[in-house]
RNA sequence: GCUGUAGUAGCUCAGUGGUAGAGCGCGUCAUUGGUAAUGACGAGGUCGGGAGUUCAAUCCUCCCCUACAGCACCA
């Protein structure tokens, strides 16, 4: 028999007989490992420890101590021991597929009747049951004739399509966890008992669509989350918890930010204090975007069908847009107009009035877009994914050559308001030219060419994503994390050189003849309504000081103190600082809980020491403990704070 | 849009085939207090909309709207 030669981690080798399992090699290191081991990495790949090994190879055997591998298996496992129980309990349910995700698995069934919530308790309860038998997981190899007559004769349909579109004729792994099988590509445990089965949850039953797509069976998809230790999986339902308080819904209602109603579903109602912290943050970003080279522009909110025909948008996207017919009877002349759904091609219209040179070039062109665009209403969700919305948008038209340094331009001014607004660090995504797409293969290699050339330029780093560009071109997507580490796509940098040609917009080059402008569409909050939303859920509704839409109160303790707290008000305000007063006759434990649930920063409360003193009692949101300064300090300090960061010394 | 769940007072929610209840909030009065809820009294709802079954519907059935979770979508 051959001899194989297998390097460990510590970069020992051993010598084994060709065809020696994972598990064996774990059990002739050590016993202890032996018992402990539960998967090992073969040259890179991630195996059982039942995989016969055949040749020369690097090897590290897991045990529950590696993280990433045993979440991976025991999430594995589990999907299996799910999709087992379900099938206990109902046996004429079909399974499907059921992939590990972030933090555990799904995995979709179709059944006739739909799963309820109570039904997840009868679940978990049968998979501890299979935890608790220990049964063998055994792998046979078998050829595509058999597993697909196989499942046929078991009726499971899903399974036979499956394997048919596994391209090639390699033979497939079949898995059992006792009596019930599943095709799988592994790893997996060796026995059902290596699950904790105290580190696991159902959390969510939820239609999918069979192999994702619209067209297709509607299956229902059973979540569950898992960890390797039940501390882990207490840990990660606090965070959830903890997500649930920041929901910039809830929020949203407890600082008086704004509502939705049903009368405009998928639009907001800002009150007084969310339209501060949305007036604060576009008179900002305007200082922003002015010191960066833009010309600010507004263009109209209903205009004629044909400019939508000409920009192609009325063709791919006519039935997300809002259609404005006015009635006949008060029509001079019937016209279908929509809603603009975006503003790329008003710009171009005030791009194409008058002649352009190559010296107007580039032409930064800014407009806080109001866009109306008919989302499905599955996809709406507070005020992330709204039917009305507006962009902090901006088109540069540009000669190619100048790509390079638009997009390094810009890199930096989105580095600047992420900073400002309290995000030090963002991811860039690359994505490339998807399927469905217009263009030449040329311009795509040129254009694709021209803006990784300019990433690079920049020096950041950055992540492809292929085949997830624009239609019309390449774009880079910027991506932040939260304080909860979420992430969300706000910015983006998108390259088209096809709006330009659709519209015939033009400018004459230095050789006195036209030529075609570029186009890069560009946002770097994207909406205001989706990063106010994100603000609010990262900072939990503590806001920064500049932000925040009530920024000071300031609450008599006794009423004799009335006088003094429009003192203080009115000396805020002359520093430009937004306070307002409390004198109502409630005790004082009464408004500091009631303005700390509003996520007033900063409390400021004044009773007879404080008149006397010409002081006042400061209290930070969140913090227990109070300091009495004068009041002329406190002025000055809150000035500094109530300070955009941009205009800050 | 699809699958599922839900909609009762401003908010959070209980409840019932015989036209509704709590806590908070709101109003009035008393209370003048020292850093996350002072007390008493009071007002407030055609039970999401429409149709049907029934002597009788907030409750049962059907349709619609909206929201929530996920999927699909996101110029």
């Amino acid at each position: 028999m051959a001899q194989i030669s297998l390097t460990l981690p510590d970069g020992n080798a051993r010598q084994y007989n060709a065809g020696i399992t994972a598990g064996e090699v774990a059990a002739d290191i050590s016993k202890s490992l032996g018992k402990k081991a539960i998967s090992a990495t073969v040259n890179g790949a991630h195996v059982d420890l039942a995989w016969p090994i055949e040749e020369d190879a690097d090897i590290a055997i897991h045990t529950m101590a590696d993280e990433e591998q045993a979440n991976e298996l025991v999430r594995h496992d589990l999907a299996h021991i799910m999709a087992r129980a379900v099938q206990e309990i109902w046996p004429d349910t079909k399974v499907t597929i059921g992939p590990v995700i972030k933090d555990g698995w799904y995995y979709d069934f179709d059944r006739t009747e739909s799963f309820t919530p109570e039904d997840l308790a009868t679940i978990e309860k049968k998979m501890k049951e299979i935890i608790n038998k220990r049964d063998e997981v055994r792998t046979e190899v078998w050829d595509r004739a058999r597993a697909i007559k196989h499942y046929q004769d078991n009726d499971e349909p899903y399974k036979v399509e499956l394997i048919e579109a596994i391209p090639g004729d390699e033979p497939l792994r079949m898995y059992w966890h006792g009596d019930w099988q599943d095709l799988c590509r592994g790893p997996h445990l060796q026995h059902t008992g290596q699950v904790p089965g105290d580190a696991f949850k159902l959390m969510s039953i939820a239609g999918a669509y069979w192999r994702g797509d619209s067209d297709r069976a509607m299956l229902q998809r059973i979540y569950g989350v898992a960890f390797t230790g039940k501390e882990k999986l207490k840990a990660h339902l606090n965070m959830l918890e903890e997500a649930a308080k920041r929901d910039h819904r809830k929020l949203g209602r407890e600082m008086d930010l704004f509502h939705m109603q049903e009368e405009a579903p998928g639009q907001v109602f800002w009150h007084p204090n969310g339209w501060t912290v949305y007036t604060e943050l576009q008179d900002y970003m305007r200082r922003k975007q002015r010191a960066a080279g833009y010309v600010e522009v507004n263009t109209p909110q209903v205009v004629d069908r044909k400019l939508w025909e000409a920009s192609g948008h009325w063709d791919k996207y006519q039935e997300h847009m809002f259609i404005v017919e006015v009635d006949e009877d008060h029509a001079r002349e019937k016209a279908v107009n929509a809603l603009k759904p975006m503003n790329c091609p008003c710009h171009v219209q005030i791009f194409n009035q008058g002649m352009k040179s190559y010296r107007d070039l580039p032409l930064r062109m800014a407009e806080f877009g109001s866009c109306n665009r008919y989302e499905p209403s599955g996809a709406l969700h507070g005020i992330m994914r709204v039917r009305g919305f507006t962009q902090d948008d901006g088109h540069i038209f540009c000669r190619e050559d100048q790509i390079e340094a638009e997009c390094a331009a810009f890199i930096d001014y989105l580095a600047s308001v992420y900073k400002d607004l309290g995000f030090e660090k963002f991811e860039i995504m690359f994505a490339t030219r998807p399927e469905k797409r217009v263009g030449t293969e040329e311009s795509w290699d040129h254009v694709e060419n021209a803006l990784e050339n300019a990433i690079r330029a920049a020096g950041h780093p950055y992540t492809l994503d292929a085949g997830e560009g624009a239609f019309y071109g390449p774009k880079l997507d910027f991506k932040l994390t939260d304080a909860i580490g979420r992430e969300w796509q706000c910015g983006t940098f998108q390259v088209d050189p096809n709006l330009p040609e659709r519209l015939g917009a033009s400018y004459i080059g230095e050789d006195g003849s036209k030529h075609r402008p570029y186009m890069l569409h560009r946002a770097c909050l994207g909406s205001f309504e989706r990063f106010i939303g994100m603000l609010i859920e990262n900072s939990a509704g503590k806001l920064p000081f500049w932000l925040a839409p009530r920024q000071v109160v300031v609450a008599s303790i006794t009423s004799e103190a009335d006088e003094y707290v429009l003192e203080v008000v009115e000396t805020l305000k002359a520093e430009g600082v937004r306070a307002e007063a409390d004198m109502r006759n409630e005790k004082i434990n009464y408004k500091v809980r009631e303005h700390s649930v509003g996520k007033v920063p900063v409390i400021l409360a004044v009773g007879g020491r404080e008149v006397e003193e010409k002081t006042v009692s400061v209290r930070r949101l969140g913090q227990k403990q109070t300091s009495v300064q004068a009041l002329s300090a406190v002025a000055q300090e809150l000035a500094v704070e109530a300070t955009p960061p941009d205009l800050r010394a």
